[in-house]
DNA sequence: ATGCAAATGATAACGATTATCATTTGCATC
DNA sequence: GATGCAAATGATAATCGTTATCATTTGCAT
């Protein structure tokens, strides 16, 4: 289930529910979960973890750093683990397929932007809504629910 | 009022309400308004529009691409007049004033991530949030609330 | 083993939004 | 200008993701 050392390190006591859900996130296939797909993939395997605690441990593992969560459209957050680097994401309106990229250029003229208009950057989000047309959407099971019909922005804390 | 040209052009029928919220976008000092938003002014200036009504007119604007739907971190939509001119958003976090920009260079790196991915772009999302620190947030009162304590993406269409 | 602050879980509450459905309205037709 | 009917409206219930409440349980220092 995993050590209790990660979790005493941001000063967070070690218990059952915690430990169980950052396991999940270091086990799961697909990285990006929401509070409601932590939860059924607890329940599926057994793990009795009431849905009140998960949003709790998933907010405090995001003040924690060890999660980042992101808004992605439809209004529900997605979380996965914070990998140190930050990056954005280019999300399947098909299938629901996820994936992550870094652009030192547009992170630059961000930066460009703000200072230009005298604002200080403290976040920002970028994601893109495409199709994965030329790869016949081959993600299409990673997802539980393939993407809603409506969607939204999200949010990306920079590292 | 409002002409009802407009709105019969994209295909809805001219009804008060709708004439009222169009030239409410029209007219408003602000122009990146919510439903409750919209609801509220309307209630202050006498005229008692459902926020049903509010509701559904704002989707079928968007729909009709009168309005542009942003996803503001907080779970809630805020509208703008399409202006025809794509644009993204920087954010004050300290008084939730809002200005545009549009950056060719970061929307050209954008098609480069979706191209280099094989994905075709249907939609993409950027926003800034930042402090206008230099600025000592001057627009304090354009906004009913300042901002939510939570923030989230937003979406834009490509033009 | 004990004690107590911290964490949990069942459930109510909440905010934004959508669905339902009876009533009203725009507007084409007579 | 009166009529009819589909479309639009508005009051309200319902939904969805999330947070708050609070009694019970648990981690862990003693």
């Amino acid at each position: 289930m995993r050590q209790p050392e990660h979790l005493k390190i941001v000063g967070l006591k070690s218990t059952t529910p915690r430990l169980k859900i950052l396991s999940l996130f270091e086990s799961s296939q697909e990285h990006h979960l929401s509070a409601e797909d932590v939860y059924k993939l607890l329940m599926a395997s057994g793990d009795d973890v009431g849905l009140a605690t998960v949003y709790r441990v998933l907010t405090q593992f995001e003040q924690a750093g060890l999660l980042v969560r992101n808004y992605f459209e439809g209004g529900k957050s997605v979380f996965e683990l914070n990998q140190g680097k930050h990056h954005d994401h280019i999300v399947c309106m098909q299938c629901g397929h996820v994936e992550e990229f870094y652009d030192a250029t547009i992170e630059a003229r961000q930066e460009k932007v703000a200072i230009e208009r005298r604002f200080s950057i403290r976040d920002h989000s970028l994601y893109i809504y495409a199709d994965c047309t030329n790869k016949q959407c081959p993600h299409k099971d990673l997802r539980a629910d393939p993407m809603p019909t409506n969607k939204i922005g999200a949010a990306q804390s920079l590292d």
